[in-house]
DNA sequence: CAGCTATTTGTTCATTTAGCCAAATAGGCA
DNA sequence: TGCCTATTTGGCTAAATGAACAAATAGCTG
């Protein structure tokens, strides 16, 4: 599994994107299905903006996907196996799989 | 799986010192066992200082160990699911664990 | 002990990131 | 069309990060 450069870029990327609390709130909350900004935003103590630009910065790496509907946007979760990964990094032990 | 606020700040900080190619390098490389920081060094364009930096990061969260014999130190990886994840990343269909 | 090698740590600078507010955009609906 | 709601984007400031060099530390070895 010797990865080439670009492919370290993307991986980097892709942890940078999940590099914070509230980002992987919003990716927790979306493991139950997809949800609009306006309500992840009631369940985060910030700015629609910052809620918006969090989606963005998650999407942008490919981690959810987004469909408008009327007037809203509506996220939902891509990568699932993140999920599993959560589950690892507190029980590492546990999670060997070699 | 729904995690406390510690535990989001915990991910969040596992996933930081993820977010860096040089430190996915670095864990690639220790997939193969351990090396001390002057090897490592050896492979990356960038001063010793900088790579045991970059180690730092990587122990103080707990995704590699480092043992000190004679005048080196090596470190080691403790994490082996992130190899996991990387290819997940890459391939997110085809990992679908549910 | 003195000198050598391996590693870490202090300091500084440039770049990136997160947050808010305000403004722009987009899609219903009267 | 004009208003209202939902969302995104621009602009700004404060804080965090990454890198290099230099200095400090730790453990050999003569």
């Amino acid at each position: 599994m010797p990865a080439s450069v670009q492919q370290r870029e993307f991986s980097a990327n892709f942890f940078k994107a999940l590099a914070h609390s509230t980002r992987i709130f919003i990716v927790e909350q979306l493991a139950d299905g997809e949800k609009c900004v306006c309500e992840l935003t009631a369940m985060i103590d910030a700015d629609m903006s910052t809620v918006s630009r969090h989606l963005a910065v998650l999407k942008n790496v490919g981690i959810v996907n987004s469909s408008k509907r009327a007037n809203q946007v509506f996220y939902s979760l891509r990568t699932p196996c993140i999920l599993n990964f959560l589950q690892c990094i507190h029980n590492p032990q546990a999670q060997r799989q070699d």
